[in-house]
DNA sequence: GGCAAAATAATTGGCGCCAAAATGTTTGCA
DNA sequence: TGCAAACATTTTGGCGCCAATTATTTTGCC
């Protein structure tokens, strides 16, 4: 491979996670350090240092004298991230309509309709990114920038790799729906409809069944 | 210091959290990495992966050629986390009247019991962990247990340092009554009083003025 | 005596090498 | 031919040294 691309080694973490998320390394794969050395042009101990935060952001597993893999996380893990997910992000959305002004709705419109515009000529890769830049400016919204952090950290710690996420054409294209239908519910400074297309949004469910006020119920138990 | 005590490297972290959780480091102080190595009996490779973890954790902060120093939170950012926690732990709470039973109230009286007497007898220290403990008991009441990990990873994130915490006696001994106050809204499947506790047990205001359902509000904006 | 500049000391951080462990392969034996 | 043991290869992981950078003290000059 290209020898030296010299990144900055603090980014690596990101670099990697992102490939992790992008699906470049299959679930339960061992991740060699010489493949990660020459794929991404660090030296041995960046990739030490960024399996080991890696680890501890659980995205790989590590086994002492084995390796590093990436950490394949079961249904129950997923369905419970989920919920957390729920729970946070419905919890913002009353800060959310709150802060909302006439420049983030301008804002959240714009990306909303970048992303449908790739749902038809993008790469998947493009819609991904393109997802990510709508919702983290959706949650820029929100005035707890520490609730903003967590959700973005368990964002990445999902399922929510492309892969994975967007199974069909039509599962795209219901996203696209939510995102204005998010977009509709700012604008109206309707709590309980934000709450409800959040909580459709990331469930991947209909709207149909889905309880306004009441937090979210936990399926495994 | 004695020379080795021949820790688990795994455990560093964790070991280093609780110091600093505990005030051993003051805020803003810089961790030298020769201290770091004696005090613990480490080398100086597990220091480095310990420091480094400990800054994606946010506990302590990274200044290039500088150094670690232990990171100071600011009181926005202390409100936030403290906001995440009741948005948390009241969205647990549902789940935790579900599931309670009787050997589950037995094993939190006898904590919560055991938290009351290290109120006169126990160091700051024993009051910490059992106060954790009993908390910890409480959390795996709710089914999903990817929740539980955020909120104890917050709780270790935030400003729950011993010595911040309890400023008084009086306070302890409040923490102490809203233990059983939760234990009987457990006993009694009451969601909303179990919510009501919590949010005042968290925030450390009192009872009077915290609403049951709703979410909490975000004071800074 | 006070300030600036140079020399010294202390600390961080990067890099490479080699031992320990595990995996895969070949060989020997029943 | 199937199994087991020994060998070889690969991979991880620990340790130490030294360069780069920063803090501190000393020295020299005005």
């Amino acid at each position: 491979m290209s020898a030296k691309t010299k990144r900055s080694p603090e980014s690596l973490v990101d670099l990697m996670a992102r490939d992790i998320q992008a699906g470049v390394f299959t679930p339960g794969s061992w991740l060699k350090q010489i493949d990660l050395e020459n794929r991404y042009g660090a030296t041995r101990m960046d990739v030490r240092r960024a399996l080991d935060q890696l680890a501890l952001k659980r995205l790989v597993r590590h086994v002492p004298n084995r390796g590093y893999h990436v950490h394949a996380l079961d249904d129950r893990q997923a369905d419970e991230i989920r919920d957390v997910r729920v729970i946070l992000e419905t919890a913002a959305a009353e800060s959310m309509v709150e802060n909302v002004g006439p420049a983030d709705l301008e804002d959240l419109r714009r990306l909303a309709a970048r992303f449908d515009e790739l749902t038809l000529t993008g790469t998947i890769l493009e819609q991904y990114e393109a997802n990510i830049a709508f919702h983290v400016r959706l949650l820029k919204l929100c005035s707890n920038q520490e609730l903003v952090n967590i959700v973005m950290e368990l964002r990445g710690r999902g399922p929510s790799a492309p892969a994975t996420q967007w199974k069909t054409r039509a599962r795209i294209e219901q996203s696209g729906r939510e995102h204005l239908l998010m977009i509709e519910a700012l604008a109206a400074h309707d709590t309980a409809a934000l709450r409800r297309v959040l909580t459709a949004h990331i469930r991947q469910t209909g709207l149909e069944g889905v309880a306004s006020t009441q937090p979210p119920k936990h399926k495994s138990g």
